[in-house]
DNA sequence: CTAGGGTTAG
């Protein structure tokens, strides 16, 4: 009988005889394929075990039996079955117990997927996140060299939380230090993002130096893109031009949506005309700016008074084949009351309505908003009547619009009408207009009135601003009934 | 390939 332990490195020939001449099956081979077989058959029964038995079953246990069962070792498959389920069944204590097992008994290299996952499971669902990275500290005594995939996960854990982020810097220096880790490009990428979603624009931009001057990456569009739009985001107009130049400096070419992303900056801040070059820019860069592009410019123009470029534009968009919509049209419209063209105003809804494009109650208040300026509040009260048939209701702005331009013209009694009518709707009045007109009324004797309306709205919860009340305490006649005074006095708080 | 975003008033 020969020996079970073949010369493979002398006897070469051993592997080239036939089937039939062999004098010994392969063993080592025959071995490895056994015990895949009892591992499967292990797993088998660590998985029925933990479906059948009792609730919460010690996972661990079942798992050291069922490999015993079968005179195999454990897998790493069968320890991420055990993780998952614990998990799943919120048992979340026996985990440290199972990672010591995993640690100190197993002989396996545990896969770099395993603690990847664990990291998320402890940042992202427990909340842990000191556990994530001391488990993060530990891959390696688990006979795995952490790479930057798990640092990845780590970092991303880290930059979701305050607490997190004030880890990333200790994170980072032992990761390359200690655990020779070199960071990549996506590595930034998470700190990039992070930095930028809690504002600290200045800190991102310098970790996109140090990628380039330190690592000798070269940051791509995307991180460029992604600051940007963060930048704009938050709108300040000098760190969103600032950037701008380092954007084009190193030889990007903006997008759409970075364009348009600009443009409502610019507009915001009053730079109509620069956001008007914006848009020259975009066109000769080859896009095509959409609606809401045009749209931001032409408020942009509007706000500025250039009101001839503002008709240029609204031809522009129209000759370009870009469909104005409501939000076009009520800028435009806003446009034409400001030049105090107010028929040409109500021509464009006629428009509006013959394109099928339903003005709405934006629409409609500019309008309103409009005439009562120029004194005709009868005219507005018409609108609002009109706009009732059309199915299209005043919302709060448009009582306050009209109330204020009767207020405007001395008419209280028919601001008490409103008054009154808004809050049927449920609509609160602002209690300075209220105040407004109370303190009118009272000038001109109308206390009574005065009081009735008061009373009312009181009823309502609507507390009057502090003129009602310096002006009512000035009214030594006042004769308040009991259920004015108790209205008053819960609202005061007295 | 495309959704969303963008409007009045104080």
């Amino acid at each position: 009988m020969e020996t079970l332990i073949p010369k493979i490195s002398t006897k070469k020939t051993n592997f080239f005889r036939s089937r039939k001449t062999r004098k010994f099956p392969l063993l080592p081979f025959k071995a490895k394929w056994q015990q895949n077989f009892d591992q499967q058959q292990a797993m088998e029964t660590l998985i029925t075990e933990s479906t059948t038995t009792t609730q919460n079953p010690n996972l661990l246990s079942l798992l050291i039996d069922s490999f015993t069962k079968y005179k195999c070792d454990p897998t790493p498959s069968a320890y991420s079955f055990v993780i998952k389920t614990l998990t799943r069944n919120s048992q979340f204590d026996q985990i440290p117990l199972v990672l010591n097992r995993l640690e100190k008994v197993e002989k396996f290299d545990t896969p770099e997927r395993f603690f990847i996952n664990l990291i998320k499971l402890y940042g992202d669902g427990l909340n842990q996140i000191e556990n994530a990275v001391d488990l993060f500290y530990r891959i390696p005594n688990f006979r795995c060299v952490p790479t930057v995939y798990s640092l990845n996960a780590l970092l991303s854990v880290l930059c979701k939380s305050k607490q997190g982020l004030l880890m990333v810097n200790q994170v980072l220096l032992k990761s390359t230090e200690v655990m020779s880790i070199r960071l990549e490009e996506s590595s930034f990428f998470i700190m990039i993002t992070a930095l930028c979603r809690i504002k600290k624009f200045g800190y991102a931009i310098e970790l996109l130096h140090m990628m380039l001057a330190e690592y000798g990456y070269e940051p791509d569009y995307e991180m460029y893109s992604r600051i940007f739009m963060e930048v704009c985001e938050r709108g300040d107009y000098d760190e969103v031009m600032g950037f701008l130049e380092e954007f084009r400096k190193v030889g990007f070419v903006l997008s759409g949506e970075n364009y348009s992303d600009l443009i409502r900056v610019l507009v915001k801040n009053g730079k109509g005309k620069e956001g008007l070059d914006m848009l020259y820019r975009m066109k000769s860069d080859g896009m095509k700016p959409d609606v809401v592009c045009y749209t931001r410019v032409l408020e942009g123009v509007i706000s500025s008074r250039d009101f001839e470029k503002a008709e240029e534009l609204f031809d522009e968009m129209l000759v370009l084949g870009v469909e104005p919509n409501v939000y076009t049209f009520n800028v435009y419209i806003n446009g034409l009351c400001k030049q105090n063209k107010i028929d040409e105003g109500f021509k464009m809804v006629e428009y509006m309505e013959k394109l099928d494009c339903k003005p709405d109650v934006v629409t409609y208040n500019t309008l309103i908003g409009a005439v009562c300026k120029v004194g005709e509040v009868k005219r507005g009260k018409e609108v609002l009547r009109m706009m009732g048939l059309k199915g299209i209701g005043g919302n709060v702005h448009t009582y306050r619009i009209l109330i204020d331009g009767l207020i405007g013209k001395g008419e209280l009694l028919e601001a008490c009408g409103l008054f009154e009518e808004m809050s049927v709707k449920g609509f609160l009045p602002r209690s300075s207009s209220l105040d407004a007109v109370i303190a009118r009324m009272c000038e001109q004797g109308l206390v009574g009135e005065a009081l009735k309306v008061l009373n009312k709205i009181v009823e309502r919860n609507v507390a009057p601003g502090e003129k009602t009340w310096e002006v009512l305490l000035c009214e030594s006649k006042l004769d308040f009934n009991d259920a004015t005074r108790n209205n008053f006095e819960r609202l005061v708080g007295v």
